[in-house]
DNA sequence: ATCTTTCCATACGCTACCGTATGGAAAGCG
DNA sequence: CGCTTTCCATACGGTAGCGTATGGAAAGAT
């Protein structure tokens, strides 16, 4: 009981930045059109001009919201208990190469291809990649690395599960799991 | 003497798909627009259609070109003098990761954001990965490693110098190259 | 010199969007 | 019960881009 909404009749401004989420993912920036995502919440635009401003107003809020997310995300893990720095970075490994978490990959990347086009979104990304790449470093830190081996780790870790996202791995599938593994031990040990 | 074409006023299928091109690297797949590049050459969308059936046609051949063009790059890469396979891992990593070939590695983006859409792309960029993985691997494994190491090694690099190239380092530009080095080390030694 | 062929310009209809203007229903409020 | 506020529908004008139809200029062919 005390169910806040029993079909969510009326609209707000995160039912509209959470559709252009899932549309961000599926069809990347170009694909968010107020019309688009109006008929996917079938209601009209009418609507989405009451919420927000015009189609910039929606993607600075799903910048913040991004941001937001991506930053309370690396201070959760920040926040776990101390001396565990080695099985939290094969966890950051498995998190982002594994195919769960596809929605978010594809998120950032899309977010990348943003970034290039336009400086609010460039800002926001390096303040991402900023906050993970020092995140990296100390845990790598911790476990008695200097300071330049750290920070190499660190950006290799994060380059490299970007990297493996936009890549089509189809011929090598067999041993993928292993190959995983070595490279999660090279980055890591 | 004996030049071809004094300001090339007659265009072919080549000089719109170079325009294409310029645009994949500048705005993405979703800027090509025949309009758009009919301005940029000068024409109307009249000679377009001379030369091309429709969009579509113009995707496809971007598609081969950009394939016969990776896949050339990479035999030439395989020609080259064995024994070297050290600081040829270098110069790959060296040349993708570089400021310099800031266009081709936009393009590599583009593509691979292209392929999650698109079966063709897909089919392409996954040939071109198949091929570059495996030279990479040949190169280790002329080096005495094992299959997988090799085949881990590769894939890590590759990995790393895309993911490399859809990241902002802008904090951690002050020992940039120093890091690069030792990451090349990492993957390579 | 006619006659083709090649290559491009112009003009058109069509669709997908953006943003605005305006009306209207339904809920909250007095 | 009126009145206001909230939220959305409808209708409109405007732009950008796709693809087609058609004409026309210039170069080659005979």
């Amino acid at each position: 009981m005390a169910k806040p909404e029993p079909s969510r009749q009326q609209l707000d401004r995160a039912a509209w930045i959470k559709a252009a989420f899932d549309v961000l993912a599926e069809k990347g920036l170009d694909g968010i059109r107020v019309e688009v995502l109006a008929k996917k919440l079938k209601v009209t635009k009418g609507s989405f001009y009451w919420h927000f401003k015009d189609r910039r107003d929606l993607l600075d809020a799903i910048l913040e919201t991004w941001k937001d997310g991506r930053i309370r995300d690396i201070q959760k893990q920040t926040r776990a208990v101390p001396g565990e720095e080695l099985p939290r970075a094969y966890h950051v490994i498995e998190v982002y190469s594994a195919n769960r978490n596809r929605k978010g990959m594809l998120i950032e990347i899309a977010m990348r291809d943003w970034a290039r086009r336009d400086a609010a979104a460039a800002a926001v990304v390096e303040e991402v990649d900023a906050a993970r790449l020092e995140f990296g470093r100390k845990g790598f830190e911790a476990r008695g690395m200097p300071p330049l081996e750290a920070s190499s780790r660190s950006l290799l870790l994060y380059a490299y599960v970007f990297g493996l996202s936009l890549m089509s791995c189809g011929k090598f599938d067999a041993d993928m799991s292993e190959m995983k593994r070595w490279i999660a031990d090279r980055i890591a040990r």
